[in-house]
DNA sequence: ATCCTAAAACGAAATCATTTCTATTTAGGA
DNA sequence: TCCTAAATAGAAATGATTTCGTTTTAGGAT
């Protein structure tokens, strides 16, 4: 898949530098979200140097061209998610053990229309995520009593 | 109003000391969201004493027992509105002059059982946001070119 | 292949919103 | 009026995130 994130970086108008990559490729890697320091720390023995804020600046810039995805949290932290899905959706996120699974297409838009009506404004962006227990941690949770 | 704030927070549960019901009717008399140090520096001078992190801690107490609402904002700071609506709904956040308008009733429980049923687990508790610009606001904005 | 330059990375240090901690005060039921 | 759990003070700590000035690099141009 290198191949490919080299090219989503350079359709996003990004340089695929190796630690872009990196830290792209890792993100990939995770089943779930992730945070900056997690990240760096599972990249930082590959390079011989690699800075906390480089991690952050990047993962910041990816979300902001919109190649990979921000978590909304709890604890207001900054967590980030790659989804290989192109089309506008939203998250379902597992509050256990951080599997994130796609919603089903977002139908927002004719909320979005009705309420740029009925204020008399303009929706610029919505935030809309599910959190809850994934099945694996449902059944752990729920089911050997 | 005094006296039915005093009520809201009885039927929460918490003691109605006069700076938790000065920090609630602050927020109260706000149009739009406020945060923690703002609505502290528009109440330290009527106490003789009056700690930031007083007034933080009552917001979250007050947020967790649901007599005021927590607004999600991209800048990731703390913000809080209160709104009269006990019924569950969510909220079209003005990004310009912070007002809060209230979304038509939330219908996300059917999204709900089908991302319950479709992954297997459980959804505890979503998040809906609608951001953009107020009536007002829009038409500061677009209408005088 | 070499140059050139804007973009990217470095990392120590700063920032600063938020939380913690311990002592003191208080609301409100008994 | 008493009692006690809850609430407050406020200085200090926290720690995630950002800033800044410098150095390095990717990748298009020559
Ligand atoms: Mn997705
Ligand atoms: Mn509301
Ligand atoms: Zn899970
Ligand atoms: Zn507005």
């Amino acid at each position: 898949m290198e191949q490919g994130h080299a090219r989503a970086l350079k359709e996003a108008g990004m340089k695929a530098t190796p630690k872009r990559l990196a830290i792209l490729e890792a993100l990939y890697a995770e089943s779930g979200y992730a945070s900056p320091e997690e990240l760096w720390k599972r990249l930082r023995d590959r390079f011989d140097r690699l800075g906390l804020p480089t991690v952050y600046r990047n993962l910041e810039e990816l979300a902001a061209s919109g190649v990979i995805t921000k978590v909304i949290h709890p604890n207001r932290q900054l967590y980030y998610f790659f989804c290989p899905n192109r089309e506008h959706h939203h998250h379902f996120v597992c509050l256990s053990c951080r599997k994130v699974e796609d919603l089903p297409a977002c139908g927002l838009s004719a909320l979005e229309q009705e309420v740029s009506r009925s204020i008399g404004g303009k929706v610029l962006s919505h935030i809309l995520q599910l959190n809850g227990l994934c099945g694996v941690c449902a059944a752990a949770a729920g089911g050997t009593p």
